[in-house]
DNA sequence: ATGAAAGCGCTAACAC
DNA sequence: GTGTTAGCGCTTTCAT
């Protein structure tokens, strides 16, 4: 007994296949008494539609393609940040029929827009997710969604673009009104100069912490002070060189906000060469929670976006606009949270010599 | 102008259809002249044969499935391994012409089966990749190359199995000679009471670990200690525990080899918490170089497989075996490399009393 | 060594 | 509402 296909499931319920097709795709002008029929025997055949001859014969594919940013890069270190995401959108697909077609590529590689069409040619996929940084490519975003030459127009859904201009649907979380909250946090510990450390300016998510991090300082009545920012480049080894310029300056911070996990990593290392204890001499935070946030000493104060839920919520939202059903809200924002650790604590009372100045007096283990 | 397809490639070499497909599927029987004037055709004309028609008139679907353990399991949270098997297994699929289909699963659902068979029923999948822990369920994989009931039997390739039984196509890596390599570095640094933490039982590489750990041992003529090894179930928190049974132990270690680096973080953070210096007081080893190797204080020493390159290689492998050419060796082996870094060194200098027995009585922030 | 014809399983366009 | 016909682009089988 080979596997069902349309026509013995035709036979069986007594209709035409296209009728069973009808009903398998859910269209209407269909009596429900024919379309329960249909169904019964879809059930009782175990018949499931052959994904080739529905993408050969119609005009979808039922494939979804994920973009993101080659996850082996130096500066691209948290692969949980993409497994989460594949496991949302794979969840979503499931849910609604849809295959999954993943590919990582280079946000920067000129031959970008290429590669992509030479992909949505060869799977003649219905519908693109990106994730940052390619969420923020506006130029790429635009020629897809427009269709160029002889390429048609494709659904595009964008995970954390920095701008919520209206180039494509888009899941957010509040990256600026999170950092806001943990500058604050900082701020209530008793700390006054807290520094910060920027991503890379091609993440413009990376680019709202920053702005988040000015609201923060604002609402808790802190001046800004420019050389207590630093820019780094999303890299641990960043947050290092970021760090030791902070705390080897001439009057070092006693809080230390990094805008990603991997930075801030960084700058917990640095400050345990340093001697430094935390978080009695310094306080640390990040963003993210990524996959070692918990496994570094110590453990360290963050945020945690939900992932997998955005990434989830943005595939629906996709296939919705496939389907014809435009979002009711094209700009779905998901609530981030603060986890609070163990590297952030209270300032250290004020005492004539900062403990950081002493220690490093006494240090020399720092390369 | 349309998209070209084999039609208009037939046409344009003077051929028929079936000499381009016998071009376009490496078959034998074209005479070399015909074979180039059909080559210049799909040439000039950018041709790309079909997918769905290929997979819809053939019966193969150049579709490759992967599938891997759910990475966001508490006890799996090494997703970099995840996306480097993948970005490796996508490049082997890139260059002979393949698809790829991700499939995370659970390895203990007792309905594992099922969910492969529907998966293979929906997809057609022409190969299966698995990597570990779902490449040690030998039942799973005798089930699968055998074929069961109405299906057919499917290609198999396994990446880095603990048994090398001949089930299927696999890549190793040699988890117990390196393992002996780093329990030797240490001795060489002057350890003796060197510790061992062993993964989780079902991971059957990580059994392979523990046993280069004992040859590492008879290497450097130490004798085997029993409580000297502990059972941990690769996370971070049992990590913890471990460490807290052997450095609050009678007589603690000088060093602790994990056979991971999630539970080596774990190892890293307590003896933090208990005030050790790293290395002076303790030396630790880790697994796997896994994306926070570097970024933990002390910079993990540890082991560096070749992921990307394994996974690729099995892919090739595979590949090979669908088109009916086994591989010369069904059992590819990969070398890895030891990294030193921060976290181990020499072996204290022995003195009267244990240095940690010393700090351990002044110090109480472990919890 | 090459080609003609049939058909994979489905949907599109149109008829009824 | 439902069925008929044609065809998506390829591979198969079998002829020559």
């Amino acid at each position: 007994m080979r596997k069902a296909n349309i026509h013995h499931v035709a036979a069986r319920a007594g209709v035409s296949t296209k009728t069973v097709s009808r009903v398998v795709n859910n269209e209407p002008f269909v009596r429900d008494s024919t379309r329960e029929r249909v169904l019964r025997a879809v059930k009782a055949l175990n018949y499931r539609p052959n994904p080739s001859a529905r993408r050969l014969a119609g005009q979808r594919s039922f494939l979804i393609g994920l973009l993101y940013d080659n996850p082996d890069k130096f500066d691209n270190p948290d692969s949980s940040y993409i497994v989460n995401i594949q496991q949302g959108v794979l969840r979503a697909c499931e849910q609604h029929g849809y295959d999954l077609v993943i590919h990582p590529c280079d946000y920067r590689d000129s031959t970008l827009l290429a590669s992509i069409e030479a992909l949505l040619d060869h799977s003649r996929l219905d519908g693109l997710i990106l994730s940052p940084p390619l969420s923020d490519l506006d130029e790429l975003i635009t020629a897809l969604v427009d269709g160029g030459r002889q390429r048609r127009a494709v659904p595009v859904a964008r995970i954390s673009p920095g701008s919520k201009r209206s180039f494509a649907d888009a899941v957010f979380t509040d990256d600026r009104g999170t950092c806001a909250e943990m500058t604050l946090h900082l701020a209530n510990l008793g700390h006054e100069r807290i520094a910060f450390i920027q991503g890379h300016p091609d993440h413009k998510a990376l680019v709202k912490r920053y702005e988040g991090y000015r609201d923060g300082l604002r609402a808790a009545g802190l001046p800004f002070h420019a050389d207590l920012v630093k820019l780094g480049d999303n890299s641990f080894q960043s947050g290092e060189a970021c760090a030791r310029r902070l705390l080897l300056g001439d009057s070092p911070p006693g809080a230390i906000f990094a805008c990603n996990d991997e930075m801030a990593a960084g700058v917990i290392a640095v400050a345990h060469r340093l001697g430094l204890h935390l978080p009695d001499e310094l306080s640390v935070a990040g963003f993210d929670d990524a996959a070692h946030a918990k496994a570094i000493y110590p453990a360290l104060t963050t945020v945690r976006q939900p992932v997998q839920a955005m990434a989830e919520c943005v595939t629906g939202m996709l296939i919705d606009r496939m389907h014809g059903r435009p979002p009711v809200n094209a700009r779905q924002e998901i609530p981030s949270t603060l986890i609070v650790r163990e590297s952030t604590g209270p300032a250290p009372r004020r005492t004539d010599a900062s403990p950081v100045a002493v220690r490093r007096a006494t240090t020399a283990t720092d390369r």
